[in-house]
DNA sequence: CGGGACTCCTGAGGGC
DNA sequence: TGCCCTCAGGAGTCCC
């Protein structure tokens, strides 16, 4: 379930040890990803550079020396790992390592690089996608063309919620998940939001006063920012690019917090779960209003 | 256009 | 130990 903040520490951690590589070889051991992957698309990727990673939302994108770019969704379960010959060597690599060694029926795609090194994509449930586009056209895709504006960006801010949610009748939990409102936030950091924020996720965006509106953008905007200085965090399938963990995860107040106390010491209520578009809200009955 | 249901997938975890 | 069931859920698609 990566979000975001994940997304974004895969992206950096691939940034250190990717940059300026050559592709010699991309090898498919699984093209069933969520959309099948054509051997003749991808293989418009060697022999180039990759000169730079962006991150839009959820995605990532790869920028190659031939004006081709690779976009990437991790879906629920997608990592890269990066496996470096010399560092295996010095077992400074955590892949392959015994922990993890079933994992590697998992490796879907492997892009081999002109000094040996290794991107593997792995993805138990395959939920991910790779596809290939031209660099010029890359934020005209559909994935991307719709989405609204980054949540660490200024241009997300009180007048832009305003504006947005004029005439429109939703709850909270609902925009809050809706790309095209703010991209990046998934199912666990919008609960911790609404915690941190003290509204219910069932409550309607009608009713949100000025004050509640900043609230949610300020912790948005903070949660955010903590995650990705945690490196993320981790629930079963979560790792870097160095096959490393998060621990934002400890940070929860609420996701997955069903039946334990409230953490806001003056409250003596217990953490309630309810379904909302087929995903679990956690919430506190007390603090949320 | 909005909202709800359904879909893809597989491993974890619970019940017995 | 093993079988069966449910759950996890991003986002595209379809239908009303």
């Amino acid at each position: 379930m990566p979000e975001l903040p994940e997304v974004e520490v895969v992206k950096k951690s691939l940034e250190s040890s990717i940059y300026n590589l050559i592709i010699k070889e991309v090898r498919i051991n699984e093209p069933n990803l969520r959309y099948k992957i054509k051997k003749r698309e991808i293989s418009k990727l060697i022999g180039s550079k990759i000169t730079k990673i962006e991150r839009r939302s959820k995605y990532l994108i790869f920028k190659l020396s031939n004006k081709m770019t690779m976009l990437t969704h991790l879906g629920m379960t997608g990592k890269f790992f990066y496996e470096d010959k010399k560092n295996n060597k010095k077992k400074t690599s955590f892949y392959y390592n015994l922990n993890n060694h079933k994992d590697i029926k998992h490796d879907h795609v492997l892009f081999i690089f002109k000094n040996n090194s290794k991107l593997i994509y792995n993805d138990v449930r395959k939920f991910g996608f790779i596809k290939i586009d031209k660099e010029n056209t890359i934020y005209r895709n559909i994935h991307l063309k719709n989405l609204g504006p980054e949540p660490l960006k200024s241009s997300f801010n009180l007048d832009y919620f305003r504006n947005f949610i004029k005439n429109k009748k939703k709850k909270i939990k609902d925009l809050l998940m809706d790309q095209k409102f703010v991209a990046g936030l998934g199912n666990i950091y919008v609960n911790e939001v609404l915690f941190f924020s003290k509204i219910r996720p069932t409550r309607s965006i009608r009713t949100l006063n000025k004050k509640e509106m900043k609230r949610i953008i300020f912790f948005i905007k903070k949660i955010l920012k903590k995650a990705i200085s945690k490196g993320g965090s981790s629930i079963k399938n979560f790792e870097n690019s160095g096959g490393k963990t998060g621990s934002f995860q400890d940070n929860f107040k609420v996701y997955g917090k069903l039946g334990q106390k409230c953490s806001n010491s003056d409250c003596k209520s217990y953490i309630k779960k309810m379904i909302l578009a087929q995903r679990a809200s956690f919430y506190c009955s007390n603090c949320q209003k």
